[in-house]
DNA sequence: AATTTCACTTGCGAATTGCAAGTGAACAAA
DNA sequence: TTTGTTCACTTGCAATTCGCAAGTGAAATT
C-alpha cells in the first residue's frame, strides 16, 4: 500500500488524507449502517465501485486501521471486515455528510434512521456506535 | 464546469459527488473558520494547492451554489467568495472531520476552536454558522 | 472431475492531478 | 505615459489515478 504523506498539521487536511475521495466512506457507510462486511457485498453496492478500486480501499483502510480483516467462520476464501474503534470514529462523519445530503437531494436517508437523528442526533449516533462496538 | 451526475440516491453518496476529494472541503474551511474569501488568500493555505485545481474547486463550488462570487470593494481585479446557506450547512461536516483528525493526529485543530467544541458542540457550531450568516 | 463461488489482479485507455510557465486586466509608481 | 506589480486565472504537459473488462487462483459445491 503507498503511503499517504499528511500536506499539513490541520486535522480536517489529515482527515481528508485518507478519506478524501469517492469511495473510502461509502466503504465504512456499509460496514456501519448496511451491515455488510464482505468485499463481494461492498460490491453489490448501488454505486457500483469497480472491482480494483475496492481492493485498493480496503487495503488503504486495512493498512491504516480504519478496518479489520478476519476470514469466515463458514468459508476459508471469504473475508469479513470490520470497523476498528478508528473506523467506527467516522460514524459521525458520515451521518453528518448524509444529513446535509438528505437536505440538498430530495430523495434520500433511510427514513428511519433519518428521523431518529432528527429526534435525538448523539444519542442515535451513540447507539449505532455502540452496536457496532459489539461487532453485530 | 463539467456536470456532475449522483450514482445513487443515498445522501452520503450525494454528498460525496461534490465534496468527496482532497481540497473542496479545505476551501470551505479557509471561508468558514480562517476567514479568508480570495483565490490569493486560498493559494497561500498551507496544504498548497495548485493554481488550476483551485480554480476549477471555486468554479464547481460556485456553479453548484455553495459559494457566491463577488468584485471586490477596492479592486475591480479582486473578487470575493463568501459561502452561501448550502456551504455554511458544511460547517458540521468539516467539524466532524476536524474532530477526527484531532483525536487520530496529535498536532491539531486550533486548540480554542477545540476546546470550544469539546465544552459545547452544537453551540459552537451554531455560533459559527451564525457569525457567517452575518458574513463577517 | 467439472463447475461455481469468492476475492481479488492485470492491462489499458481515459480522466484527473499537479507542476511550471504564461496571459491579461486593473491599478500603482516613476 | 510608460513601466512594473498585483491579482486571478489559463495553458501545456507529464505523472498519477480511475474505471472498465477480462483473467487468475484458491476453496467449496455438484
Amino acid at each position: 500500500m503507498k503511503d499517504i504523506k499528511p500536506r499539513s498539521a490541520c486535522p480536517l487536511s489529515y482527515g481528508l488524507d485518507f478519506i478524501g475521495d469517492k469511495w473510502s466512506l461509502l466503504i465504512i457507510r456499509d460496514m456501519a449502517l448496511n451491515n455488510k462486511s464482505t468485499y463481494g457485498e461492498f460490491l453489490n453496492s448501488e454505486e457500483q465501485i469497480a472491482t480494483n478500486i475496492l481492493a485498493d480501499r480496503l487495503g488503504m483502510l486495512e493498512a491504516y486501521g480504519f478496518v479489520t480483516k478476519q476470514v469466515a467462520a463458514d468459508k476459508k476464501s471469504k473475508f469479513l471486515y470490520r470497523l476498528t474503534e478508528k473506523g467506527i470514529s467516522l460514524v459521525p462523519v458520515i451521518i453528518e455528510i448524509g444529513l446535509w445530503g438528505s437536505v440538498y437531494n430530495p430523495p434520500g436517508l433511510n427514513t428511519q434512521l433519518l428521523s431518529a437523528l432528527q429526534q435525538d442526533k448523539e444519542g442515535t449516533i451513540r447507539r449505532i456506535q455502540e452496536n457496532l462496538r459489539r461487532h453485530e
